[in-house]
DNA sequence: GGCCAGGACACCA
DNA sequence: TGGTGTCATGGC
């Protein structure tokens, strides 16, 4: 893993537990994913696939509108329609064409209730889901985390860029490669897991898009790129 | 008008 | 195994 710029060592105890707990003295507990049931969490998944969430909020919003979002409500659908309704969200054939390979696995495997997720154990579910046409890492692990309640570390670019810009990550590694390093450091706790996704993903947001980003970053006391 | 966003996949060397 | 093109909208 990668050091500090300066020093060509990590800083003194800038671990991710650290990092969580300057987190969660900022914000508090997010306890989060940005969906009513785990159906809209899958859906979510899905769609955010290299997509700004103002716009998977968008398309989610159509699906609602329309009294589709569900299993149900999704299966019966066309393409066409699917499609349509996912407009919003970029890539909308794409992502119809991976929402119905979704819909048919959970049809298939679990009589259509995703619910079924939970009971599966948890390398298993995740083989399964990696199975299905247009599901990777990322998307099976969001499934398996927020929808399925498993004790599942999920990486995404937010991630990356934070633990980068920390020098804790070089910048280059594979999904498994973080992951790892994260599950090494952390106690293997869903709760923990969905909490930290979710400070990470509001860290960016709040301080990281805008320039300069140091001044009133949670993180500022073990960033070894302050002044930069 | 260009660039980017909470990826995944096919194709190629 | 790793690099590249493709999908495609909306916000800035």
């Amino acid at each position: 893993m990668a050091r500090t710029e300066r020093t060509g060592r990590r800083p003194r105890g800038a671990g991710p537990l650290r990092i969580y707990r300057l987190l969660l003295r900022r914000f508090g507990h997010a306890g989060w994913w940005p969906g009513d049931t785990p159906f809209e969490v899958c859906l979510g998944a899905i769609l955010t696939q290299n997509t700004a969430w103002t716009n998977v909020e968008k398309a989610l919003r159509r699906v609602r509108a329309a009294g589709r979002l569900s299993f149900e409500g999704l299966s019966t659908l066309s393409d066409a329609r699917l499609a349509a309704l996912f407009r919003p969200s970029g890539t909308y054939r794409v992502k119809a064409r991976r929402v119905r390979a979704f819909l048919s696995f959970i049809e298939s495997r679990y009589g259509g209730r995703v619910e079924g997720m939970s009971r599966e154990a948890p390398e298993e579910l995740r083989r399964q889901l990696l199975a299905v046409d247009g599901i990777g890492p990322e998307t099976a692990d969001s499934i398996a985390l927020y929808a399925a309640g498993h004790p599942v570390f999920v990486v995404d670019a937010y991630t990356r860029r934070i633990f980068s810009r920390l020098g804790l990550l070089a910048g280059g590694e594979s999904y498994g490669d973080v992951q790892r390093f994260f599950l090494r450091r952390l106690p293997r706790d869903a709760a923990l897991f969905n909490d930290y996704h979710a400070q990470i993903v509001r860290l960016a947001k709040e301080h990281c898009r805008a320039r300069p980003l140091c001044s009133a970053c949670p993180l500022e006391p073990v960033c070894p790129r302050r002044g930069i």
